[in-house]
DNA sequence: ACCTAGCGTTAACAAGTGTTAACGAGTGTT
DNA sequence: AACACTCGTTAACACTTGTTAACGCTAGGT
């Protein structure tokens, strides 16, 4: 029975391709195999797969074009690469393409399979809310909830909380979540965020164990 | 037997169009075939196909002006180009046009083959009808149904919707669906869309599982 | 040709969101 | 203590978005 996954695999070295498909569907994925970019593209528009698995080097529009085109429209969607080329180049780029990992080949089925989790679980905690404190936090939803009382947030309000609570009791440096979130650090963007971080604080003053602390000159740290 | 569905072809090489013609026929589809823009254009009209499958140099009328008018009237039907030149710039301005996808001469029948049921299954699966949260959406009908109470939604609801569910779970970009929808991006289109969101939303309001959340100044996102 | 219903656009006002300003409080330095 | 600087908080503001209703166009019916 399926575990209702659904996998992308682009790879044009036919009898690799099976393998991996084989591998993965005994793990209960559903594989769709495709063996160039091309055909990977009209596969990823009409299955709507949670993951994608991209061979680099295949014929007709290899890998990395493919990931960029798919990226446009979906910047959501976990992509790992497979290269047989091991420069640190290529790694590079592909991780500027947007692909989350990237196995070099030959690897083993062992490894594959843990990335391809790993990818899901991060993937699955962004999607799943999660207690800070006694909240509970959907960022999905841009929501904290405390004992059956739902407060909305704003976009900004919900990122800026997530990054907190991302690196809680550690301090969040000011100018990388201006940078992150308001794409520049400049006098009113960390003004604005000061402010946010004021509402923030109100939001969540209704469970004592969580406080919002200002380290002076370098940035914000929740501890909770 | 014909298998019901229908292609307009147009092409005006005579004996290439013959051999194409008796191809598809084979293959139990419905050909009709045109040798000029401007036959086609009345064809299309006159026929209803299910399909086109375009020459871009015609006499006449040429195959991308041709498929420029189809797609003012209808945004849905399935666009194959064959082109004798194969430089980039021209399939690009074919997918610009509203082209699905493109052939190059010479190609053999097989890969014409290929493409046309790729064409139809994708149109197929856009036919289908598929649940958004509770809902039964579908596209076609322009209906969303929910406990067997059908509501009716205009075509511009129904595009909207259906894009929003496209990339449920990721902002959609207020520009894009803007150009895409409305053709352009200026004040008076997107005060229109937010008023289609505020119908949506109403229309969805009977699944608090869905919600369509604006994103300040870059577009809406739609979770479910 | 006229009427009507349906649809999309425009207008008008309400509500929400993020930025900026202003002032006060806190902190470390001299 | 005086000072400079950073941060906290509130409120005003500008801008974006939400919502409702009026309007005009078009297709179909009479």
């Amino acid at each position: 029975m399926s575990n209702n996954i659904k996998i992308l695999l682009a790879e044009d070295e036919p009898s690799l391709g099976q393998i991996i498909k084989e591998s993965l569907e005994i793990r209960n994925f559903e594989v769709i195999l495709c063996v160039n970019g091309e055909e990977a593209y009209k596969k990823y528009e009409s299955e709507n797969p949670n993951l994608l698995v991209l061979d680099v080097m295949m014929p007709i529009k290899d890998g990395f074009t493919l990931a960029k085109e798919i990226r446009q429209e979906n910047t959501n969607i976990p992509i790992l690469f497979l290269t047989a080329k091991s420069q640190i180049k290529d790694v590079v780029e592909g991780f500027e393409i947007g692909g989350n990992d990237y196995l070099k080949k030959p690897f083993s089925m062992e490894e594959l399979i843990v990335r391809i989790n790993a990818l899901l679980k991060r993937q699955k905690n962004k999607d799943t809310p999660f207690n800070i404190g006694n909240y509970l936090f959907d960022l999905q939803k841009q929501t904290l909830e405390l004992n059956s009382n739902v407060e909305k947030l704003t976009h900004r309000e919900a990122q800026l909380l997530w990054h907190l609570h991302k690196k809680r009791n550690q301090t969040l440096d000011r100018s990388f979540i201006l940078k992150k979130l308001w794409g520049d650090d400049d006098f009113f963007n960390a003004r604005s965020m000061d402010v946010f971080i004021s509402k923030l604080r109100k939001k969540l003053k209704d469970d004592e164990s969580i406080q919002i602390i200002n380290v002076r000159g370098f940035g914000y740290k929740m501890i909770c």
